[in-house]
DNA sequence: ATGATTAGTTAGCAG
DNA sequence: CTGCTAACTAATCAT
């Protein structure tokens, strides 16, 4: 996921030559002609063995000054991970931001939707009713009903509907 | 809103004195003792022509020395302002992260309520439907009905005939 | 000149 | 020790 930058060369190609000489004379090449002339990105990538082994001739001070070096140039890695570690979060978070701004979208449109529905079925609802209770009357205000086959048919309405549903 | 810090006394309330002393020497007190001795405070906060008045009697080299103590001093300030933007930009997208968020919830909420309700008017409507049905067809299979001339009575009889009746 | 931003350096904390 | 981060410095860019 995070590309982490595993401590080597982070700087010979973001860094001017110019900036480079300017800014880190402690990395540029040793003032001290070290024999041992590793690179910076050789230096930093060696394991603890390795850097040992490479340690075994020195003198007390180029032994310090190697590993003071090695450990500036790791912390120059490392601070180039923090740093994009940084901008990666910040990306992250304005991502979550955008798909909640989305379904935010979203949600206020399906509710649009809904009310539109809930609207009209209202109106469905308002109409039937009138139109049952129109019916209701004139069915309650029919002289006389009387079905030969049947017997007399009298409807009363709240006996076919829960209360509820008629105001 | 942005709570601008103005180059001034950043690194004695926020660094060790020994952090201090370790890491700027440059504006530790001066190893060439300046009659000038001007705290860094005053330094940076400094006027142009404050600064010029007191450049007046000065070698070159002491004046390109302020000169860069005080660039450096505006400096510190600049990218302690830089951090601090950078922090409360990445407080404010969670803010606004946490808001959307509650809107969703907000919303998802009233969605429910409104899907609830129409389901509820759904039934209803059903129920009206039905109710209006049946009582189309009744009213119009009535068998003869009306006899204007001798007014309504309305009959309430208990022998009602099933629903099941009517289809 | 002033202010902002970036990369590198250092100190110091955490594991 | 290793890795991370805050603060600082210097370079660089924009105004």
């Amino acid at each position: 996921m995070s590309k982490k930058i595993f401590l080597s060369q982070v700087k010979s190609e973001e860094l001017t030559a110019a900036a480079a000489a300017a800014r880190a004379p402690s990395t540029s090449p040793p003032l001290t002609p070290n024999h041992s002339s590793i690179s910076d990105d050789d230096l930093v990538s060696l394991s603890v063995k390795e850097l040992n082994r490479l340690l075994k001739g020195l003198s007390r001070d180029e032994v310090t000054k190697l590993k003071q070096r090695r450990r500036t140039l790791k912390n120059r890695g490392y601070a180039a991970n923090c740093r994009e570690k940084r901008i990666s979060q910040k990306e992250e978070l304005e991502t979550e931001k955008d798909k909640l701004r989305a379904e935010v979208d979203r949600l206020q449109r399906e509710n649009n939707v809904v009310k539109m529905e809930l609207n009209a079925l209202r109106n469905k609802c308002d109409a039937l009713e009138q139109f049952a209770h129109r019916n209701d009357i004139r069915v309650l205000t029919q002289p006389h009903v009387v079905s030969p086959m049947h017997g007399s048919i009298v409807v009363k309405s709240e006996a076919m509907l829960p209360s509820s549903t008629l105001s």
